[in-house]
DNA sequence: ACCCGGTTTTAGGTATGCCTAAACTATTAG
DNA sequence: CTAATAGTTTAGGCATACCTAAAACCGGGT
């Protein structure tokens, strides 16, 4: 009983684009689709590691589905539908990283290139019993909001990038918001995964310095951008 | 760190289609390569439920990478390196059958469907991983063998077919060797699962009157030949 | 030996999703 | 206000995996 779901029947590579759309369009606590920015091209050919000539035949195709709206040179943005499709999807990887990590133990890091592929291929079946088993989780291992079954996203805490912290201040690592591999062995190495404590040392022209798990390292900004801190006793 | 795989990269209609070949090519109980029979054109069509002018090009295609020995009019079958794929392949399926049933509540005649897709994507860790978290099974939920992580299919305990058992002879269901959802649900729905008993009472030109759980029914014959029983205190 | 009918292959075509190279557009710096 | 350049689109291709229609094959029966 497939009961002929409500959505069209769409490809691995059409998913992950609306997905990134989503993704490069919302602001990085925001959610609602009024609240987002439409999207270059350039930026989805970054993110998806593929040519942009590949995104304009792709965005043209979605358009025709009435998924996004696009116009040539301008970028674009999710439409009602897609919007729904693609926090579906976002629901799928989001609820298989909490599986993977609690039920498989999987490593903190180790979830996303896992998830990136299996989103697109669970059935509502399983994506019902895995949130079931799991108690219907708000949040990825990531601190990432999973959007509910209903397809609302959760707001979040009030957070601030790491790299905004004045040097003394402290906070609790709220999420990682990276979807680097490499970044996230670094990060998860460090001890600076959702839940530590953090502490800005001082600002320096290469970098902030930090102390994570008792230890003291050098972060480079860039980093320093990806994580989100609350206020420690939040 | 993906240990740069012995084997190619295959896609999923390929994979599919060594397992298939391996399933038809394969006697009932038989394992083990050299057992195995060629498997015509016409078979792989039916089963993959496609022409069979797409089946010829797939075939020609998987010979030029060596996972298959085909000649034209003459059949197909697997080579080692094919043979390795398709056990892979099946591993992946029965183990995720498995995982669906017992981790996930998934009934007995659901998990197929989900298996057959998942079983192309999953990781060699996740892999791992379920069979740890069972246990290393040697049996699915359907009863057939799960090759193991070395790739050998265990041999299984000597069965006949329901069809053959005389009226009067009892047994226990060791196999329910079914690709038919519907075939599986009508099962599921008679209590004709793995494990459970059952007696043939009468042979009829219209099928078999059979007793399982406490019920008599009157099978097709077609449906007595994918039910494979053991001895009762065997 | 030959014919027939089922099986299989060939030939030619569709759709997807990616590519490169070349042409075009929009924006910004001078 | 123009001209360079960064960003984007068009045009033309390739591979995969299917399809239909038509031709080729093969084995059994006469
Ligand atoms: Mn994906
Ligand atoms: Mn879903
Ligand atoms: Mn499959
Ligand atoms: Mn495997």
């Amino acid at each position: 009983m497939n009961t002929s779901l409500s959505r069209p029947v769409l490809s691995e590579a059409q998913e992950d684009y609306l997905k990134q759309i989503l993704l490069l369009g919302s602001a990085p606590e925001g959610s609602s689709l009024e609240h987002t920015t439409a999207v270059s091209t350039q930026e989805l050919a970054d993110r998806m590691e593929v040519k942009p000539a590949s995104v304009t035949g792709m965005l043209k195709k979605l358009a025709e589905l009435a998924l996004v709206e696009y116009e040539a040179y301008k970028g674009v943005r999710l439409t009602e539908a897609g919007y729904k499709v693609a926090l579906e999807v976002l629901r799928h990887h989001r609820l298989l990283e909490t599986y993977l990590h609690q039920a498989l133990g999987y490593g903190w890091e180790e979830v996303h290139a896992e998830a990136e592929r299996l989103e697109h291929h669970i059935s509502e079946a399983f994506e019902k019993r895995i949130a079931e088993w799991l108690g219907h989780p708000s949040h990825d291992p990531h601190g990432d909001p999973i959007p509910t079954a209903e397809l609302h996203l959760p707001e979040g805490v009030p957070t601030r990038r790491l790299a905004a912290l004045e040097a003394g201040e402290r906070g609790l690592v709220a999420r990682v918001g990276s979807q680097d591999q490499d970044a996230l062995n670094l990060f998860a190495h460090l001890g600076l995964r959702p839940g530590a404590q953090v502490e800005v040392l001082e600002h320096m022209p290469e970098g902030v310095r930090v102390r994570a798990a008792g230890e003291r390292y050098l972060l480079p900004v860039a980093l320093t951008q990806i994580v989100w801190v609350a206020e420690v006793g939040g």
